[in-house]
DNA sequence: TCAGGATCTGACCGATCGGTCAGGCATGCT
DNA sequence: AGCATGCCTGACCGATCGGTCAGATCCTGA
């Protein structure tokens, strides 16, 4: 019954992700994983120490792709910040739909435990590169409410290829953005 | 201690109302609600047979008014569709701003309770007609990201009134929706 | 005055949650 | 052969969930 190590690890994140994706985070159990999985409850929290630990290694390449985005946004400002911004989410959006799809709704507080306490302020800053740094409402609610949508929308487009998907995003959110003064 | 029925009724309406609105629908516990209201659990499920039926209470305006725009959609196609969805749906999203935030990304699961059967139904003809009946992927997307991104993000814009949220928002869609080919 | 309905509550229920623990069972090293 | 180690499991734990119920308390009208 035992296989190795890498095998069930794996399969276990595999699921969690699928489950996540569909029900959310709290809406899905360790036993709905577990089920889906094959296996027990307990090995499941055999290879992960708690339920977080299971997201937070879920979640770590897209953090990791997000903290580099938040990197090259560092001294930009008005429309290049805003270009940077547009591109660098939606492609990262685009590649990481459905982990994206797991924060669905449950943003906030998934964002009180420990392992995601720097997503906030990365996410505000995004949102400001977005609105070109400018005070403007019109700017400021155009830029939330393009990251909301294009996270709560991009797991629906499962079916869609890739590079179509990230044209029709660009494009939506160029035509979208408020433009910055003119200098 | 006993105080009269519409009274206690309307305050737990309202806490429940304050409660989804920060924790959303699951992650609010019928005696967090009690206790915001200063009363016992027994007391809510007094005034409601059960908790979703504490839901239907709370959306009921909301949804009326979803079902009056959708009437008023019916019929109309291209551009004239796109202007309707638009102009209604911004105008839902600002008068119940705190209502939709209740639905933080449990939309889905939600939608399968017997009280929300059609609204499933109603939020895809208003995606449809805010795409202005296109079956271009482009036009689906904006119209569904904008949809989406307007319903995460609009329980966040409390402090802002009503009339400029509405202006900023309408601004935005009419902006970012795909334009439908000139006849 | 008193019966009866409306309002409210503490105690309780079964189900499910995340998490713990002792032990079973292979495998591989000495 | 004997032992350690990694993998896995059933049984169990306390907490919390939505919901039920019998009864206490209050208000009102006959």
């Amino acid at each position: 019954m035992a296989r190795a190590v890498s095998e069930t690890h794996g399969e276990i994140l595999a699921a969690a992700a699928r489950r996540f994706a569909v029900t959310g985070y709290r809406g899905t159990s360790l036993q709905d994983i577990a089920r889906e999985v094959g296996c027990s409850k307990a090995t499941v929290l055999y290879h992960f120490a708690n339920k977080e630990a299971l997201l937070a290694e879920l979640m770590a390449p897209a953090i990791g792709v997000l903290r580099d985005l938040d990197d090259q946004l560092t001294g930009k400002t008005g429309a290049a910040a805003q270009e940077v911004a547009a591109q660098g989410f939606v492609d990262l959006a685009v590649r990481f739909r459905r982990e994206i799809a797991v924060l669905r709704g449950e943003f906030p507080e998934l964002l009180c435990q420990p392992a995601f306490a720097h997503i906030q302020q990365i996410s505000d800053r995004l949102r400001d590169a977005l609105a070109g740094h400018s005070d403007r409402p019109g700017a400021r609610i155009a830029a939330l409410v393009l990251l909301a949508g294009i996270s709560e929308a991009c797991a629906e487009f499962a079916d869609i290829p890739d590079d179509e998907l990230r044209a029709a995003l660009l494009a939506l959110v160029r035509r979208a953005v408020e433009p910055v003064d003119a200098p």
